[in-house]
DNA sequence: AGCACTTGCATAGCTCGCTATACAAGTTTT
DNA sequence: AAAACTTGTATAGCGAGCTATGCAAGTGCT
């Protein structure tokens, strides 16, 4: 039986990840930024006040990974987590001005670190590349 | 200044890896195994008695995290650590009888894996895409 | 031989992901 | 209205990755 590690689709994804994850982490290491709470970040820059419900379905992220990463945004300053008032159970988290603030320098780092990740692709394959991953992830979503 | 992390390669990495690590995590846990050790299991499977520096060379893992994951391991009794010979601060690292016994359950695990989360792709675009993420991360070791 | 330097590993402490579990606030059933 | 169920968060505890730091064992220079 062979097996080699760099056939090996998850083995490279995990590679891969973890680089991309290594170099966004010290891009937005200045910013007082981490990578965990881009995700949360993208979501609330573009439609503030979302239940942690919303967040982890369109992250799918599990709800207790949300939690401890929003506990850590609290902490840092970056939300405020506020009762939603029709719903007791329901937390509303809000992006404080510094979250705001933070929104073009971070977006411009995780750009900057895509674009040279991607550098040793050619525009085609770059397409290609986004394309095949999506349908991977999307093969998860749908089975 | 517009965004998307479903055009956004590092987001994209970051979600298709933690799908295939949940995928494997499940598919091995029966087996008394978790990601982590994979690699290292890998290296050791092909060629046993490697140096704690050996494996994070050639995995590109850091070395602190791979001495973390070698004590797990000795504590699951997958493997015994012993000092070198020849020079006093090297630990070698060799298989127990259990952690051979698991070389094909766990590659199984592995190639299933692999072939489930790429099932939506055809044989060319499995190609590709193996190649892709690899001319990615070797952008990374050349640079 | 003695000193500084390098190398291999371990440890501390953090983030970020997961599962399992608990619990309070809603909702439904009876 | 009370009981049973569902839903939204929080917490505990673990694995796996990282940086920073410490230290003992080897190497090299003088």
């Amino acid at each position: 039986m062979n097996f080699s590690k760099d056939q090996s689709a998850g083995y490279l994804a995990n590679h891969m990840a973890r680089i991309f994850a290594q170099g966004l982490t010290s891009r937005i290491k200045p910013l007082g930024l981490t990578t965990g709470t881009f995700p949360a970040l993208l979501e609330l820059w573009d439609t503030d006040g979302l239940s942690q419900k919303q967040l982890t379905e369109r992250l799918d992220i599990e709800q207790a990974t949300m939690a401890n990463t929003l506990a850590r945004m609290e902490r840092d300053g970056l939300i405020v987590r506020k009762k939603d008032a029709n719903d007791g159970r329901a937390q509303r988290v809000w992006l404080t001005d510094r979250a705001r603030d933070l929104r073009d320098p971070a977006i411009t780092a995780a750009q900057e670190e895509n674009a040279m990740r991607l550098a040793g692709l050619d525009e085609d394959e770059k397409r290609q590349f986004i394309a095949l991953i999506q349908k991977v992830i999307k093969t998860k979503m749908s089975g």
